[in-house]
DNA sequence: GCCGTTTTCGGCCCGACTGTTTTCAGTCG
């Protein structure tokens, strides 16, 4: 039998929504399951560490008793009753734009649709075009559908979606009747992962913006085109769900927190509204007497509600709402004063010592690091120790020349697939900041894994394990390691763990980050930059570390120079 | 199904668009 984890639970919470979905349940008692699910995965505690599981709010008898099957069990009786009744190869069909709940189930009990394969075949036959509630259109679009089915990915990362929403933004600004536009939607949120992009517009011609987007933008389908919205995919790399709404100035604010959401958020500012007699929609704050209330800025917005600014960050499941008092030490990017993992023309970088210092300095850093690779890199044209001591030289000099910055002498080690370091402790203790991480052998056992990261975070000389999980969001999981554990030793042996800010990247990621806050380990949040354009990577760092909740104090990057210094146990 | 110092029943956020309808259900975000 499987040991049952919170992901199995999780899942299996889910899987009894959609089953329930596809039986025409009513909607509300679908949602439960999903908020349950949602509970539990916002949850940071592990199964373990939860003993109060079922007093949960949003847990309740029905999805309680689901948890303590699968506890007991290792199953659940309701989801076994639930795949009796509904054919797996329904469960698919709901990815199908147009297609819900109640469809499918017409489908499944007037025409035995169970797959995609015989819905296919029912469509070509003309079966479902006779259904009542289905017509022509509706049956040429399932077929349409059909043929790119599972082929499109559900959603895609931030970083593939930054340069889509590039164009979008200079097909905006090229737009006359266009006064204002934003980005909003999960991308404004910073979460790794969009499945559309959105976009809000002021304009006093929506029907014009409407059509000069159509006739500008690499449009592949549309979805819905009117007064008030425009849905297309856009062609890209990988095709692109984008929405464009049309609002007025006045309706500006309050539509881009309506489409920033997320829609959790959204729900619990709905709820306090209510409860004050008033409600909120994308186009205002409709008082008791029908008059709508508009605001100049969505922090009027949130000040009406006698709240803070919630920075689009933290907006996710609500709960946010309750942790103003937080807001104040929320890290924001003005706070950062320097950069501590870089590479230079040394290893694989393209700028200069030089270069690279007089960018910081534009930064308004006060100090930063150069980190270039070490040796085992090849690839990378890592540098040996002869080298690294001829760029130590280099460093010190530079640093000596320049005002505005202290430029401080590091290396960003590999961590040999042997668990050894690819410098001695000799030439470590020569160097200001020490970045040990791996960047081979990814596929070893995790027990490999952990043992390399040990040896380097329990030398003495490594201050910082760099991107700790290796993964690239939407392209690999990285080499897997335990972070748990990863984390109990950072705090054990008083090391830094780093955020890279990398868009691929982006590790550690949020959960392990809200875990290293609550052992009290200190997070770099670095750029890994390898141009001057990179450095400004730094602010969605910074954006992604606010949606872990993270607090200046304990970013390294906020402290002065001679606070870093002294807790590295460095002078210089 | 979940929730509740106004409630243990009756709500549960709200609106746009489409396609299939002659006034609205379903889907989506």
């Amino acid at each position: 039998m499987v040991t049952v984890n919170k992901k199995i639970i999780i899942k299996t919470l889910e899987e009894i929504a959609l089953h329930m979905e596809l039986l025409g349940e009513n909607p509300f008692k679908v949602g439960a399951f999903r908020k349950a699910a949602g509970v539990l995965e916002q949850d940071p505690r592990s199964l373990a560490e939860m003993d109060n599981i079922l007093s949960l709010k949003g847990i309740g008898k029905g999805t309680g008793s689901v948890i303590t099957d699968l506890l007991e069990k290792g199953e659940s009786e309701l989801l076994k009753e639930l795949q009796e009744q509904v054919p797996d190869g329904l469960i698919p069909l709901l990815k199908i734009p147009g297609l819900g709940g109640k469809k499918i189930a017409k489908l499944h009990s007037e025409l035995g649709i169970d797959s995609a394969d015989s819905l296919r075949a029912a469509c070509e036959a003309g079966e479902v075009s006779k259904l009542a509630g289905f017509g022509k259109k509706t049956e040429e679009k399932i077929l349409a559908e059909l043929e790119t089915f599972g082929q499109r990915p559900d959603k895609l990362p931030h970083w593939q979606l930054e340069p889509v929403v590039r164009m979008i933004e200079s097909v905006l600004n090229a737009i006359p009747e266009v006064d204002r536009h934003m980005v909003t939607g999960s991308y404004r949120r910073t979460a790794e992962m969009s499945s559309d992009l959105d976009f809000i517009i002021v304009t006093k011609e929506p029907q014009r913006v409407n059509e000069a987007l159509a006739g500008s933008l690499p449009v592949i389908g549309t979805d819905a085109s009117g007064e008030a919205k425009l849905s297309v995919t856009v062609d890209s790399d990988e095709p692109v769900d984008v929405d464009f709404r049309f609002v007025t100035e006045q309706q500006f604010a309050s539509a881009i927190h309506h489409f920033t959401g997320s829609k959790d958020h959204n729900v619990r500012m709905r709820q306090i509204a209510k409860e004050r007699g008033e409600k909120i929609s994308e186009y205002g704050v409709e008082q008791e007497d029908g008059s709508v209330l508009t605001f100049d800025s969505e922090e009027s917005f949130f000040s009406h509600f006698d709240l803070p600014y919630f920075p689009p960050t933290v907006r996710k499941d609500g709960t946010e709402l309750d942790r103003a008092d937080e807001l104040k030490n929320l890290i924001r990017p003005e706070d950062i004063r320097s950069d501590l993992h870089m590479h230079t023309v040394w290893s694989d970088g393209a700028e200069s010592i030089r270069e690279m210092a007089e960018a910081c300095r534009e930064l308004g850093y006060s100090h930063m690091v150069i980190t270039d690779h070490s040796r085992y890199l090849r690839v990378a044209n890592g540098l040996t120790p002869e080298r690294l001591r001829d760029q130590i030289r280099e460093v010190r000099e530079a640093d000596d020349e320049m005002d505005g910055i202290t430029i401080l002498c590091g290396t960003e080690m590999d961590i040999l697939p042997d668990a050894t370091l690819d410098f001695d402790d000799e030439l470590l203790s020569e160097l200001d900041f020490v970045i040990a991480s791996i960047h081979s052998n990814f596929s070893q056992p995790q027990e490999k894994i952990m043992e390399r990261l040990h040896a380097a975070i329990s030398n003495p000389h490594v201050d910082m394990i760099a991107h700790p999980t290796g993964r690239i969001i939407g392209r690999r999981d990285g080499y897997a390691p335990d972070v748990a554990q990863l984390i109990e030793w950072a705090a054990e042996y008083g090391k830094i763990l780093e955020l890279n800010a990398n868009p691929y990247r982006l590790d550690l990621a949020e959960e392990w980050l809200m875990l290293a806050a609550e052992k009290g380990v200190p997070i770099a949040i670095n750029t890994d930059a390898h141009s001057v354009g990179q450095l400004d990577y730094m602010e969605t760092g910074v954006r992604y570390a606010q949606r872990a909740w993270l607090n200046r104090d304990m970013i390294v990057n906020t402290w002065t120079l001679d606070r870093f210094l002294s807790h590295l146990g460095r002078e210089r």
